[in-house]
DNA sequence: GAGCAAAAACATGCATGCACTTTGCGTGCC
DNA sequence: GGCACGCAAAGTGCATGCATGTTTTTGCTC
């Protein structure tokens, strides 16, 4: 397992849902919008509702589920804005993370990451839930070699909202050239050029970013309001909820 | 109120607590450390223990509460490489706050920011508690105007972690500067000056952790194992939990 | 008086039960 | 036939109760 959150210790019921979903979540079993009611997943995993109730409340306070009260929680449906906003914080983060990581990484651990990426290869011709897991991971991983806590936790949340993100608006065989640039990163993070290493991340992520993130019309969206956005300028309704700032300059 | 947090929407009493105990925290009536009980917290607030319980899980997720298994909870205690870690984190978001908002804010935002700024002008000669949480809201108010929930939420989440670590290692009167260096922000922001103000921000937030972290023995620490840690050197005792990279690179 | 063990008090882990809200569906009215 | 109303099923919000684990106190021994 990759995660090592405070909120799913050992032998804790709740982490145990939590990480379960979680992995559902990324491997796109449990689309955006899915239903997670509290007695189901409290049946399924043969506890009571009371830790249904608080896994999905940590995952809600990951932002992978959407908690609304009084009604069944569903898998968390970002919109395209605040899953370009979303990218934008990780790129940032990750950068600080190869910056760390930068010309300090042990034989032992470039090894790690190389077999990682191997693995990745590996899988290129499976599911692409598999794949996107993969890559998920290997970021996760990176992130895990600075050893500092916090930037664990905020890389591996971040990397989960995007795959959250990917299985909304990814097309599906987008993630396949992000092997080969992860392999680059490896050697950039080997050579300890930190500035190369900081571009080839951001340039990384932004092409993830950007192939996944093209069509702004998505293509099997859920969310009506989103879909209705366009539609409701005549009609003089409220103003919806979506931002309007910077929809002008989609590049 | 400053959070607009999904996990506290208007009237549900897990997200009364959190506000009330985050609030708490951050003007540090609740020192690191100090025991959470559950039911105290219930009694206190007039909800039962599940209520409680579900909103220091909420706590925890922000990192501002340690939750072990079958013991109480308590305030957070982070460690001086956490402390740095965290401000590390926090310059980087807080560049791309600014660099989103460069430029881009209406006359009536900069008012806004502007009477902020005044108010923590005006509470300079009262308690320390209170200037430090009207600069942290001003941190939070300009993460508000990007309107990007995520990087709300994230900046939020740090910002009160960052308040955390200044009860713990800051020095009484080590955020009075702080003040001037807002009205600086602002300006750069007015002008639009995309490079400057990421610069001045990255100054102001690496000025406030220098100041606050100087001093790497902490005054009123109360983490008996760190207070050990020097001393354990001569014992061949188990090589303690904290991390020792880059601490040689104290400044 | 110091050290130690047992037990009481204390606190959490979790399930269950009841009240309230939402939602879907069927019925009756137009 | 279509629409509104209302009832029942489903689901959440929350409190309480019991089992289990931890901390502190007590009481005994040396």
């Amino acid at each position: 397992m990759v995660r090592d959150k405070a909120a799913d210790a050992s032998s804790d019921k709740a982490g145990t849902i939590c990480r379960a979903l979680r992995r559902a979540i990324i491997e796109q079993a449990l689309e955006p919008g899915a239903r997670l009611p509290e007695d189901a997943l409290g049946e399924r995993f043969g506890v009571s509702r009371t830790i249904a109730r608080h896994a999905l409340g940590q995952l809600a306070a990951e932002g992978l589920v959407e908690l609304r009260r009084n009604r069944i929680a569903v898998v968390a449906t970002p919109s395209w804005q605040e899953a370009r906003d979303t990218f934008d914080i990780r790129i940032e983060l990750e950068r600080l993370v190869v910056r760390q990581l930068s010309g300090r990484l042990s034989k032992a651990q470039l090894a790690t990451l190389r077999a990682h990426v191997d693995e990745e290869d590996a899988a290129r011709g499976g599911p692409d839930a598999v794949s996107i897991r993969l890559a998920t991971e290997f970021h996760i991983l990176l992130a895990q070699m600075t050893e500092s806590p916090i930037l664990i936790r905020y890389v591996s949340e971040i990397a989960y909202r995007c795959c959250l993100t990917l299985s909304l608006f990814g097309r599906p065989h987008s993630s396949d050239c992000a092997v080969n640039e992860h392999h680059l990163l490896i050697d950039a993070l080997e050579s300890g050029d930190t500035e190369k290493v900081a571009t080839l991340m951001h340039h990384h992520l932004d092409s993830v970013a950007e192939r996944a993130l093209v069509q702004q019309a998505k293509p099997r969206g859920r969310d009506i309001m989103d879909i209705l956005a366009p539609y409701a300028a005549t009609a003089p309704a409220a103003p919806s909820a979506g931002r309007k700032r910077r929809l002008d300059a989609a590049e």
